[in-house]
DNA sequence: TCGCTGAATGTTAACGCTAACAATCCAGGG
DNA sequence: CCCTGGATTGTTAGCGTTAACATTCAGCGA
């Protein structure tokens, strides 16, 4: 006959440190001790606290330590459509850091990039006493939304501009710009188009002004910006456009998605690249070397913004907190096919 | 212009139902019963509490809140890799029914698929004291890593087999490789190649089930299945291989990604797709219509994954819980130009 | 030997909230 | 006009932890 499957004996309610106090004839202080690594423990104490601990399987009650400490040890982020090849980075390098930190990490996703949506989040996360917010904020608007910081609750922004008094992390999308702008001209394009993201986008106008400072720069003309929705659909119908227009020599597309749009209806258009035309995009998502062809781009290191913010956030939650301080990383061109002069 | 989060000027401490109860001459329980939609209070009194905890700016201590009620109102979510689309999608369709649900969305990223990250992940998320957990548990062997399932801490695993005794959710991977399998040989393959993902991977070896299912049912001879890592880079190595290789008239691939990366190797070997070689992928990510040529794929409806899981750990963490479920979702075949025989 | 010192441990009081029970009030029936 | 009972509000006691202060004890120098 086959035996009864086992079944934890489910405690009536899990074990507290009085518990694993009691089972030592000591008091729940010395318990608390030992886990906080104050000094004046005898080591045998502590050892022997440790293995009660280890045998009747006790968790602090972070509810309890919260309550008395004041502290949730918990940072809270917001972000915009994760789906998206950047914030789904930028999560998941500050979750990383955050871990290494001894800090959880909780999210509140933005639905859409509405002002309304972002200030939800917010309290949201705020009601849940997180120790301090990053928000993914791309968009104009949405800093003046936060609260302002406090030593109580910091503020970092990731992605956005940089407003004066406000801790903030991003990489130089101007300069990222300007550097494929640059490339593009080099490679014997008279000038360079542009379709750029969202005008509301704060990304999406630093890069437009980036481009713009380089063509200005090289004595270029400076085409009519073309506006897409970062999302591939956008890119094609841009692309069409500009394969019904002569004279288009170079195309700088505004993120790697919209590229591969534009790439697409080229294709269809006859419009070859990079002999007819040449074409860069930007961000550099793991399959823009497989496009067709492959494609030139500028790289942002997604995953050291992540981990600057939790730094810089950090700081300020720690006893001490530091000063507001912006953290610009630079970008990198990356080269491929797309955008090589046959 | 936006109103900003409305901020105390900073007081030593933030205000507690005692403060607000003393500035209305009440006890602190009469705001708690106000808080907690408690039937017997006066209307009057009802709405000069609500005046009174906006004029204070009060908010309650969801740490003493959960201290007493035992109960968090929070959610853990242990995720792989989440740039991946799939997990990405899965995880803000979380958070969005969670949110709905007035519970919170803490998250675990486990850096690597090793048993002992998942086990980590877990680990930390108990130590926080969550409700319940999600957990997006692509791998053989993790489902071996979890805490059994119990009252106390409800266990969703995701895109996962499923396992006796614990809930899950997923798209029904055997009958989308099977559709799309039947969708190529219907298009005259006499066979169909496959390009599998990590063979420790629950998919990929369900992908494989289903492909070769339809293939013997179909009577077609069953090549040798090619393994990649979902990455474009090991779509395009299987690509090369199969490039070389004659005879070849149809490849499903495990994911888009590859899929791309194979669709990259062939044009470069002058394989032609559709005309050469029929293509099809799964997942349907955004970027798939615009591939060249648009990728033939399988769609799995991730967010309505991502609202199932939560609909089914809710279930189970309220009073009375349900007893363990499996849901299993349809794939949806979506043909494009890679699969159609000209 | 005595008292002093510091290490080790114990005791007590919050932290801010909810739950259980107690008290009060007012209307209506006898 | 008192009594009863439901509606409303108040009081008290934890929840499990840390912080502050108290106590104990051994060892050491005078």
């Amino acid at each position: 006959m086959p035996e009864p499957i086992k079944t934890m004996s489910e405690p009536i309610r899990a074990a507290t440190m009085a518990d694993v106090a009691r089972t030592l004839g000591l008091s729940h202080q010395t318990v608390s001790r030992v886990l906080n690594d104050h000094p004046s423990v005898r080591p045998d104490t502590r050892a022997r606290v440790l293995k009660a601990i280890e045998d009747l399987g006790y968790r602090r009650n972070p509810a309890a330590r919260a309550l008395v400490t004041r502290r949730s040890q918990t940072i809270g982020v917001v972000s915009f459509d994760t789906t998206l090849y950047g914030p789904a980075s930028t999560l998941a390098g500050i979750e990383h850091a955050a871990q290494n930190a001894g800090y959880f990490v909780s999210v509140a996703i933005a639905k859409d990039v509405a002002v309304e949506t972002v200030r939800d989040a917010i309290e949201r996360l705020i009601t849940q006493s997180v120790e301090g917010i990053i928000v993914i904020a791309p968009l104009f608007g949405t800093v003046e939304v936060l609260p302002p910081p406090s030593r109580s609750l910091p503020v970092v922004i990731v992605e956005s501009g940089s407003a004066p008094g406000l801790t903030s992390v991003r990489v130089d999308q101007v300069e990222g710009a300007r550097v494929v702008t640059r490339h593009l001209l080099d490679e014997g394009a008279s000038t360079v188009w542009h379709v750029a993201g969202p005008a509301n986008w704060i990304e999406a106008e630093a890069r437009v002004a980036g481009w713009r400072t380089e063509l200005e720069r090289a004595g270029a003309r400076v085409p009519a910006v073309l506006r897409g929705t970062w999302r591939p659909e956008s890119g094609y119908e841009a692309g069409r456009r500009l394969a019904r227009r002569a004279g288009v020599e170079a195309v700088f597309v505004g993120n790697d998605q919209m590229a591969l749009g534009l790439l697409r209806a080229f294709h269809e258009a006859g419009v070859r690249v990079p002999e007819d035309v040449l074409v860069a995009g930007f961000d550099d998502v793991p399959e823009a070397a497989f496009y067709t062809p492959p494609l030139t781009t500028v790289r942002q290191d997604f995953p050291a913004v992540g981990r600057r913010s939790i730094d810089l956030l950090l700081d300020q939650v720690r006893p001490g907190g530091a000063a507001p301080r912006q953290a610009i990383l630079p970008p990198e061109l990356v080269v491929r096919q797309s955008s090589l002069r046959p």
